[in-house]
DNA sequence: TAGATTGTTAATCGATTAACAATC
DNA sequence: TAGATTGTTAATCGATTAACAATC
């Protein structure tokens, strides 16, 4: 198994030279070297014909890549060719705009369920998913044959909901929640700390600012 | 200026010590020293020490580090003692779900706009504020003292938006569009491309599932 | 074939961890 | 003072970049 132990940092990085592929094919481009992509990227060559020869050999030498085989490989190894079923916890605003995202299910992820605990939301519409009390979650999971449960509620009941999860054999969560849930390892977390990336920003503002008077 | 060149590595774990030393102090702990905080934040005491040492000695050897001192001393450093304005461009799901967010003022991030292109939007209220129409921007970006613009639009109009920020003197970007901005380097920008976390996730089901059948 | 560009090895750079002297 | 724990230097580890032989 040669993708054994492929750093974070390369992983990362991926879903970006899918998109960066994805527009080269849309505008009719069929073919580029690491050279040419690196000058788009604002990445070095170097950097980009590494990270794909973690994958194997996908492109030829005195010719470079073959967008639209490069763009369906990435595709591959990023998992984009398989379903996943996904349920949203919580229907409040951030939970609402994930469910309306019609464009995760272009790339394999189909939103099939939506939880609250609040009675006043139960039965409410988010596209063509009616949200259901938190009781229905377990059972749910394991009936629709649910992977990805994306939690979109307060910190207080997360660690909680995350266990039900766990119990109930989910695969991976993607995690709005602002706190670091505690799960066996081979639940696969994303974290989206929303606050977090906000306080970069302002770092970053902050620092600017007394840099440069 | 002992702040320079601070990398993004640190940077990006700050938010996190805030957000542990945050819940300490709520829970009454008055001291920690970098091996306790490391077995609870599980990484290593070194690098809290590293880390923390960028800018400066809060802590007193053989004692440890105040809770509250080192929290709030954290705080300043991501600038979270300054008062930043924030406008909202799209009054999408999204948008809506972003200004509906209470605990960014609680940071210092004061919601004062927010603008969408959509007729049908203008008027509607997102907590205090009323959407305008997107002809209002430039003027009230330099007549309220906006330093931060939240992009909340689909990636086609992002580019022409960012730069109409720019122009009128933003400071910095959060930028939610699925499409890197093209901005001169004084002015700062967080992405947040929610669908490139999505297929990170992705990628690391498949992977478990190859490794472990 | 000659030119171009990959795949891959080697060199460099930066980030993390370990160790320990300084000091509260 | 003795013990604890920091601040900081040194060692290690990993990631990025450079270089170039392989090859299309």
């Amino acid at each position: 198994m040669e993708d054994r132990g492929i750093s974070q940092a390369v992983i990362g990085r991926l879903p970006r030279y899918f998109r960066y592929l994805g527009e080269l094919k849309d505008t009719g481009v069929e073919r580029i070297s690491s050279q040419e992509l690196s000058e788009l990227m604002k990445v070095t060559a170097s950097q980009i014909r590494q990270d794909l020869n973690n994958f194997g050999g996908f492109g030829q030498q005195g010719y470079g890549y073959n967008v639209e085989y490069l763009y369906r490989e990435i595709g591959k190894i990023l998992g984009l060719d398989q379903k996943h079923h996904f349920i949203i916890i919580g229907a409040g605003n951030l939970g609402r705009a994930l469910g309306n995202y019609t464009n995760f299910e272009k790339r394999g992820f189909i939103f099939s369920g939506m939880f609250d605990q609040n009675p006043k939301l139960i039965g409410m519409k988010v596209r063509n998913i009616s949200v259901q009390p938190m009781e229905n979650m377990e059972r749910f999971i394991r009936e629709n044959d649910i992977d990805i449960a994306v939690l979109a509620i307060p910190k207080n009941g997360a660690e909680e909901v995350a266990q039900k999860l766990v119990r109930n054999g989910i695969k991976a969560i993607w995690n709005f929640a602002h706190v670091d849930l505690n799960v066996p390892k081979d639940i696969q977390v994303e974290n989206v700390h929303l606050s977090d990336s906000l306080m970069k920003l302002s770092y970053n503002i902050s620092r600017y600012q007394q840099e440069n008077g």
